[in-house]
DNA sequence: ACTGTAACGCACAACTCTTGGCATTAGCGC
DNA sequence: GCGCTAATGCCAAGAGTTGTGCGTTACAGT
């Protein structure tokens, strides 16, 4: 049972102790976040422990103790190139370019290894409950579908164009070059219905 | 680096060594199937650890260590042997009906709670090598796209059919009963090319 | 610059997992 | 049955992990 003090590493302002955030304490962040990053793409993140971590990133394995608590967590919380959910959805006026945009940044964002990684650990906790870490995915293809001129719905965004992008980051990583976007988008967007 | 013995538990006759795979042999492997499956429900993946399977299953750790090595082969090999590669597919002679008795047999598998916790765990565990938890579903699906009368390819039949039901097992179980495997292999065969 | 204390490094301790040797049991082919 | 040996159990050593107390460093606010 580790006593996490969990903190997400930047400015905080509401919060009662007053974090340091600048100088050595970025540094170190910076260094474990490099080295997570490295080692979970070179040997997968069951390779990933905190003694690991801190060796490579020249870091006492107490320090991530104390503020992580444990490797899942880290992992979760280092994870910072997950994708913004605020960020703005291509809007170009022309869906199926849109369409196609987006799903090349599914494609570029989860064929970055940590965040493949983040993923399958995300699948094996999913689930349960509605929250899982492609709720968002999932939000965003009801938004294309109730733009003007679509004929589909998000739940067949979901089938044709999010399932095997995400099939093929969990199960078959190396294929990622090979799929194409916009073969994917056009499967959705030619249905007869 | 485990020195992994690694085998199915099902008969090999090609094999060297004459393995056993009856009597106390196949109950240990059942009770240790029947430990990880529990496992996996009850805590998620991250917590099976071989101890703890031992100790459940009431068979030596040792055991475990000479069959799969590590965790991760074993919840893979588990996991990909829950549905016999051996069992015949549907061949009526009408391809697309074949494939939607297929896709109807893979949805009720993992429409199992048992199944879909370890398609979870093998998720999270997949990855890295090309033998994964659904490897026999990648071989099956080649099979039907080599079947004369097909349109399609062996990766268009995981993108169209597959993905989405695995999809759905992992991260939307409860709308696995709303998918109609049909409209899956409808999208396959009426594809324009 | 000065102060309070968050964050860190170090050392050590406890714990869990992993591996191998050796003896015993029991499946499979004859 | 009988023999061969795969497979398991038991035990003990070792490797790697997680966790904690304490002194030191250095960020942040004044």
């Amino acid at each position: 049972m580790p006593r996490v003090v969990r903190y997400s590493g930047h400015m905080d302002a509401e919060s009662i102790p007053r974090r340091r955030t600048g100088g050595r304490s970025a540094l170190v962040l910076a260094s474990i976040r490099k080295a997570v990053e490295e080692l979970i793409a070179e040997r997968g993140s069951d390779a990933v422990t905190i003694p690991l971590v801190a060796e490579r990133a020249g870091v006492n394995h107490s320090s991530i103790y104390r503020r992580w608590g444990d490797v899942r967590t880290m992992i979760n919380d280092l994870a910072t190139y997950r994708l913004d959910p605020e960020r703005s959805l291509p809007d170009s006026g022309d869906l199926r370019a849109d369409l196609t945009a987006w799903a090349q940044e599914l494609i570029s964002h989860y064929g970055k290894p940590v965040n493949a990684s983040l993923l399958r650990g995300g699948a094996a906790a999913a689930g349960e409950s509605e929250s899982d870490c492609l709720r968002d995915r999932r939000a965003e293809a009801a938004a294309f579908a109730a733009r003007p001129g679509s004929n589909f719905t998000g739940d067949q965004v979901i089938d044709r164009v999010v399932s095997p992008i995400i099939y093929r980051v969990i199960f078959l990583p190396w294929t990622l070059t090979e799929v194409d976007a916009r073969t994917y988008v056009d499967v959705l967007c030619n249905q007869a219905s």
